[in-house]
DNA sequence: GTGGAAAATGACCGAGTGGTCATGTTTGTC
DNA sequence: GACAAACATGACCACTCGGTCATTTTCCAC
């Protein structure tokens, strides 16, 4: 084995020095590059191009993440942070329906600009992308539990719900051969009338347990 | 060039003689093939693969099939021309909400079990394809009108939103780690109460005047 | 049965992939 | 400024992929 200390997930592995800095500057081109790149050609963007773009080798995207999955999982993770303090954020807010909305708002238009949908189904697994996803569940739950409190969403909802029909808007407007950029928020307004408890018909299948 | 005679995306040439029986044959195992690979291993599924599996070797394959889109193509086509049926069959029901119903639980349905979502995207640009899918938005299209005048769904909403909105509740379910297999049916139920009247509020985005 | 067209075969190609590693370069420390 | 550790380099590997093609086999009409 050789030394990786400085291959973690997004995560700091303890007691360990702090990276160079030119090691530093590299391991943040490289995840700007990348998500660049992913958002441009989708999940077959290659690691080579990744470097090129980050103006870096080959070799040494392998010395900042150990796979290429490793690195998809590093983008996902942030991206998940920002909407959870998006969703922090939003705790307070005097109008918990408006608040909802904006969240999911803020979350398909992020998912819409990084093409982030499909990296999401691909780091599924990650250990460090499944907890960052529970922290965010957690605050999507506040949001939900507050809304509901306030008569604006229907009662048989929940958390898991709204987190996994968070990218709904986005892959609808996919379909689309040439969709206007904003075609999402149409769906996300349709989307957003069925959680609504107004003529609300009652689900046959059970909320997921679990994420 | 040589003779392709027998490579059509799902149209036959008019005036050639019928093909021969083991091709014939052969056609339809690797359109099977084809699907259950797809289905398995998504869009990454290998040519060499489903010609393993047809019994068949790859060059034949593309005899049939001039590249491996055609053959993608070829599968959605059928599945489109599936749903075109199914939606003329529910033309003439005399409840028009629950035959629009009945149909988005077809289209669900059908696309959860053969991995579909993918394959549509991946063969987006295919003239067949797209014609087969203006048919089918033709008969949803009369579909939405019916349970419109019947006051079971909103005024605002198109046969292109339908048709877009289709594969949402596989795409929420594929979301989820470990998804009970009719989970679907959930946020289909959701989705479709998005789609009434009672509680809709007014939508921001115009209807896109193509899909 | 036989001849010729249609189709199947399997070896082959070139491009591209994620990932490795010995070697050379940079950085921070004393 | 020298030394060691951290880091970057670029050549390299094994592998997979979609696609091609000369050759052989299969089918069908007569």
């Amino acid at each position: 084995m050789t030394d990786r200390s400085t291959c973690y997930p997004g995560v700091v592995t303890t007691s360990v020095r702090p990276p160079r800095a030119d090691a530093a500057r590299n391991r943040e081109a490289l995840l700007a590059a990348a998500e660049a790149e992913f958002a441009e050609r989708g999940i077959a963007a290659s690691v080579a191009d990744i470097a090129r773009r980050a103006g870096v080798v080959k070799g040494t995207v392998f010395r900042h993440f150990a796979t290429k999955e490793d690195l998809i999982a590093a983008i996902v993770i942030g991206h998940i942070a920002t909407l959870s303090d998006e969703a922090r954020k939003l705790l307070g807010a005097s109008d918990p329906e408006a608040a909802l909305r904006e969240f999911l708002t803020v979350a398909a238009d992020q998912r819409h600009q990084h093409n982030l949908t499909f990296l999401q189904t691909a780091s599924a697994g990650n250990t460090a992308v499944l907890a960052a996803r529970d922290e965010l569940i957690g605050y999507i739950g506040q949001l939900v539990d507050a809304a509901r409190a306030a008569g604006a969403i229907r009662a048989d909802v929940t958390a898991i719900d709204v987190f996994l029909m968070m990218c709904a808007p986005i892959h609808i407007m996919e379909n689309s051969s040439d969709p206007s950029p904003s075609l999402w928020q149409r769906y996300l307004g349709i989307l957003f009338d069925g959680l609504r408890p107004e003529g609300a018909s009652p689900l046959t299948q059970p909320a997921p347990s679990k994420p």
